[in-house]
DNA sequence: TATGAATGAGTATTCATTCAT
DNA sequence: TATGAATGAATACTCATTCAT
């Protein structure tokens, strides 16, 4: 949603550079060069930093974009669920767990992670109203616990089945106990 | 341990460009510069190369010695307390996460892994023949716990209640459940 | 004065681009960018490059537009005085001195410079023919003296004072000596 | 004078630096690029900035040398001969008035400028005490003569005749008056 | 004719690594 | 064996200029 629409051209340049990033980002890491993400967008280098005049600026953007696709994911999915699909996501793309870290995250794009933590939080009260989690957990550790097992998965190559025992063992300790 | 004994300097310069490499790793994370490394040493660039032909073989020395102490600290704590000190170093030091979770840690310190591994498995058969941990959980699932909260730890800056109550998850999810 | 005459929205923009870049290059120096010029002129950088199709032709124009006010300033000066105001403009905008003094200026703009050493003549010859100025000197070094001050001024900082005995010096030297 | 003495080979690299730099900033002005001093000094461009860790830096050395040669050089003159000297060194080394005239001068280089006023203050008190020079002016007015010439000379490509017929003007006017 | 997005060569600077002293 | 100067490839970023809209 920019402020000013971008002329048709323009704004499909940006999509592909965005798209072009998140790929060299997720496979090379964030040390991989802008010209690599040019020359993987197609276009030449001056445009990256037409639209993102810093390479911060680029990874910026990367982060806002996932952020917002996660928040809207949240809405299709319960607690656990929504676990296993971010996990799954970050095991997929290196940038995800990467940027959920990011340390300056709150500082560059407090907003986006606001929204997310917002979503995060919805999800933990209606498992809590129904009884799926305990009520003494609270939102940071299950953040922090999101956050963990994404930066896990982005960095460990856990298989399908061995994901789901990690996720268990953290289900287990979330779900109310005698 | 090297194989060829090192006269006593060369030694004495060799831990001290660890201890360096360390410190300097810790502090500005994987890019910063081997010089800086090299001036906190006090030694010269040149014998820095000297003894780590490579950036990677010196990061490798590193992350080898830390296993080590880790797998000596094993000894001295059970699983649960063995977790709070591992997570407690990685928020302390940038490296010990950064580098308990190379991606090509197994492939580059094959032993040193290794290692750290087996002490693990020690805790946790331990742990279940006291019932202090339900014996569905494996080896693989508690190492992966052990890595993604080390990485939470790193990029978090969770403070000592948060981080308390987030190992309680994870412990709670190992513990028996009826 | 072109010679075809250009639409009047397009004589607008063009004069509009000149006095941008006039201002422009005099704040930050002729190293400032054509897009700040566009910029401060209010057009697209595509408008600039129409009317000046390089940045030198740019340069080159505000100097033959300088060049012709300082001629037609000269209509209302004696030598003196016309030293006097030509150095005050050149401390107050760079580009008056870097104009003047721009090495191909000869080159680029022969008429132009022509127009002000024929400008400068006539002050010299009646400034002779009324005996206020030596018959010793010839016009090369009067516009050489001219030149350089123009440039020390804009180097320089020069206060109002200083300026002031700065060309008492030159007026001395200029003037008939027993 | 280096404040730790240099290794042989490095003092040899700096010295062909900055005559290297010295040409090639005469030559193209002090946008030329450093790589092409680092060319024209037959070293790699590594060397050029582990010597002058900037281009400011680099720029700022040479000002500071030519300075100082200056400074030396006013012990062989007069006034007038020192005049004559320093403007045909404009003229043949753009850099000398270029740098001359740098506008951070004072700035970057306050003890090299301040050494170069005294000198010439010296020189002044000298003439005036011999009655080669009128009493009227003061340093301020002479400084500001010798860098005004010092760029009209870099910039004027004068002849050596018409050279000696402006200082001639400016003499004259630096003479007692009756 | 005006717009402003795209181009791509050019520039300062960094840093792992080599090698003469 | 230690030193630290030299190397040169790599990288982020700029800007004059072109061209599709």
């Amino acid at each position: 949603m920019p402020e000013v629409p971008l002329r048709a051209d323009a704004a499909r340049n940006r999509t592909r550079i965005l798209d072009a990033a998140e790929a060299v980002f997720a496979e090379l890491g964030p040390t991989a060069s802008t010209e690599e993400v040019a020359r993987r967008a197609g276009v030449a280098i001056g445009t990256v930093f037409r639209h993102f005049p810093t390479k911060k600026d680029l990874l910026a953007a990367i982060m806002k974009r996932l952020l917002a696709q996660l928040v809207a994911d949240a809405g299709e999915h319960d607690l656990f669920s929504f676990f296993r699909h971010v996990v799954a996501e970050a095991a997929a793309k290196k940038t995800v767990a990467d940027l959920l870290a990011a340390a300056d995250l709150d500082i560059r794009l407090p907003e986006a992670a606001a929204h997310l933590r917002d979503a995060v939080e919805t999800l933990l009260t209606t498992a809590q109203s129904s009884g799926a989690v305990t009520s003494d957990v609270r939102l940071p550790e299950v953040m922090a616990l999101l956050v963990s097992l994404c930066q896990g998965a982005l960095h460990g190559g856990w298989d399908q089945a061995l994901q789901s025992r990690i996720l268990d063992v953290v289900f287990t300790g979330l779900r109310p106990h005698s």
